[in-house]
DNA sequence: TTAAACTTTCAAAACTTTTTGAAAGTTTAA
DNA sequence: TTAAACTTTCAAAAAGTTTTGAAAGTTTAA
């Protein structure tokens, strides 16, 4: 396979699975996009590259900074501004990680503890049955949001480590 | 709080997550509704219930059933289906993961590996760039395979008590 | 058998999200 | 200043997704 076609494959793929993880597919794109570039890239070279609007290429941008993924670049005597991405996957990982509770975990935790105070009669089924649900469902989404919180502090290193000592 | 006000805002913040995560509202809602309901429900009643067609209520059950999250009820002597969900939330967390697992995560690690093995000339800077990226996205994506893969097979108990041993 | 009770299908409609591109805005060198 | 080089905005269009509902299909009791 050339390498054209590789790198090719690669956003695409990157894209797809973004769109199934409800990122858009442009902005993974972009990003497998940058990811894959020994340089820094021009808006005007994403846009080619990718056959995308002018318009839609700056607000992916835009958004990709946002989530922390990547960074602009001044270069002296220059205009245009370039876009490069932190290739670390570790990092990677944790900004989306990052990203994701706080726009999605942190608002549903909030409800749930509201909800965990709802008062009723502890005879009648249909409250036990609400109750108990919310109270399983606020345990597990409180472990994951502590889990997240360690895993966003952590090392690769360390965490992989763990993650294979744990597994053996 | 009225328990049913509760139950209507239970069912809006699972819908939205549900959303958020790439699985369709309705699907979420369906789902909360029968985790919060003590009896199995009919298609009517559901429909019913979220104000949703005959055609979506039935799509939307069949979904949840291939996702392992509900099951139907055959009562004696009744025509009508009932449906109702596995409320452990342990197993609600898992059948998830081994779905999108199997829907999103393999084809990517079938790419990735793909990708991997492009040959090209170590000396040039582009392909230096592209085989590091792809190479360590690999690492990444396997380890949370291999990690997904132990959690699918593990008890609740033993997976959080490790979690916790973990995380001081 | 039959027909009532129920379930499934799917093309079209409604809704949501993403993209475009032209116009407006900003920055900088001279 | 000015104007060229660039970035940002946003309303409208396109694309994608979900929902509807009526018709077709299936099952079961009698």
């Amino acid at each position: 396979m050339e390498l054209a076609e590789a790198k090719q494959k690669f956003i695409e793929a990157w894209g797809k699975l973004g769109s199934e993880w409800g990122i858009n597919r442009t902005m993974a794109q972009v990003h497998a996009l940058l990811l894959i570039s020994t340089d820094a890239l021009t808006t005007e070279e994403i846009m080619e590259t990718l056959s995308i609007s002018r318009g839609n290429a700056n607000m992916t941008l835009r958004d990709l900074i946002g989530w922390g993924l990547i960074e602009k670049q001044h270069r002296a005597g220059e205009r245009k501004e370039y876009f490069f991405a932190d290739k670390d996957t570790w990092n990677i990982a944790r900004q989306v990680a990052k990203e994701r509770r706080k726009r999605e975990l942190d608002p549903v935790l909030k409800v749930l503890e509201e909800l965990s105070h709802v008062k009723g009669e502890t005879k009648d089924p249909e409250f036990a049955t609400f109750k108990k649900s919310i109270t399983d469902i606020n345990k597990l989404a409180k472990n994951v949001d502590k889990t997240l919180d360690t895993m966003l502090k952590a090392e690769e290193s360390w965490f992989w480590g763990s993650i294979f000592k744990m597994f053996k």
